[in-house]
DNA sequence: GTCTATAAACTGATAGAC
DNA sequence: GTCTATCAGTTTATAGAC
């Protein structure tokens, strides 16, 4: 069925709903104000919709299905592990405008209803799925220690983002997000860089005793001052 | 002046919007609400305070005032910078509740009002400011890689809590919240353990040369698993 | 300082013509 | 499906007695 160009009146309702719990939250947010963005009729909204809960649904649902395949294909396809998680945190949000879905969490009516909240959870819980995935599968090449959890990585990746954007919302300044994304990327590289580093080192005494004579330590090794990491 | 046990009305009226700043947000909670839970008479209400911004301002001052020493404390005292940051981090928080002052980031009516935004900026700023003295403290000891910067971590770290409280939430399971805080506390370990690592590395090498004698590389480093952290 | 009464405004929701 | 008109219920805010 042809639509046009044009969006259709509950459209249009759902897009100024969504935009409205993006800006406000739900529980701020009224029918009035709802219908005035949609610049849909009193009557013809409650033809469509009875109350505020409905459009909020299909708000949130559109919301979080519009939000994920962007997440979700940064952490796969060609590259690494290491290359993955960190377009990941490096990928271009507007800090001081938090995040659509993450925000509705703080809102008493959302995180009440377990309705409204099961879009939210479940957008949140495939992140943190393929943060895990992505994390494990470093974890089986090597490239982190085994003292670290993949699934504990992973629930601090998505935490970062979303605390970022609350005390980069509070200063008003978006260099705090952009910190905290850096501080937990300057951890696993840290991380990693060991692993690469206890790995060399294997590699040489293996080699040393194979061939049966010392082999001097590296002395760029021990003499390591900054961890300075490949690009 | 004696004021007796019994909060005056104006303190009620503080805490009862203090409570729904904290429920509700600001948006979301109306004049009205806040009359019925402080029991003050309609009247008297608009005595004390001509509006909800003056109460608001009260209640956010004094939020920030009551929450502000009992972080600030665990960040300093008796004790090693880890010590310090892992009793911060290992708070017991009520995660399911979420932050009284950072969720009023999420708030369109706090955050687009410099006036109530002030002490929550000021709140987050001396929480950043102690643990940057801290982690400064560790850098120092050499306890951490320089390849980190004190500002990023700290950020890192509030950021990781109030991040922790919306996967909690979103989840309603308050173990999202604790895996959060674990991850960046297991990843500073592997952290400060590597520059322990390095460091002793290098006392070795110092004394080699000293003594003039090759010393073998300890077996335990080389054939370290998974990093397994003291107490 | 506190209370009751009341005014003024607004909001959410429905009905019925087109 | 959309519009106008309208109603009922609330809410904010003030006035004035105590």
């Amino acid at each position: 069925m042809y639509s046009g160009v044009m969006e259709t009146p509950r459209d249009r309702l759902v897009t100024a709903m969504s935009d409205l719990m993006w800006e406000r939250g739900h529980a701020a947010t009224s029918p009035r104000e709802v219908r005035e963005r949609s610049t849909v009729g009193q009557g013809s909204m409650y033809h469509h919709f009875s109350g505020k809960h409905p459009p909020a649904l299909a708000a949130l649902e559109r919301n979080c299905a519009d939000l994920l395949p962007g997440s979700l294909e940064l952490l796969e396809g060609e590259g690494t592990p290491l290359a993955w998680w960190r377009a990941y945190l490096s990928r271009d949000r507007d800090a001081l405008r938090g995040c659509k879905v993450g925000r509705l969490t703080q809102d008493p009516e959302v995180a009440s209803d377990p309705e409204l909240l099961a879009p939210v959870a479940d957008a949140f819980a495939q992140v943190r799925g393929a943060l895990t995935r992505v994390l494990s599968q470093a974890f089986d090449a090597g490239e982190l220690p085994a003292s670290l959890c993949p699934e504990r990585v992973a629930a601090l990746m998505s935490a970062t983002i979303q605390g970022g954007y609350v005390l980069a919302i509070a200063a008003q300044d978006p260099a705090l997000f952009h910190d905290a994304c850096q501080g937990v990327l300057e951890l696993l590289d840290v991380a990693s860089s060991f692993r690469r580093r206890l790995a060399r080192l294997r590699r040489r005494r293996l080699l040393k005793e194979r061939m049966g004579r010392r082999l001097a330590t590296s002395p760029d090794l021990l003499n390591a001052g900054p961890l300075v990491l490949g690009p």
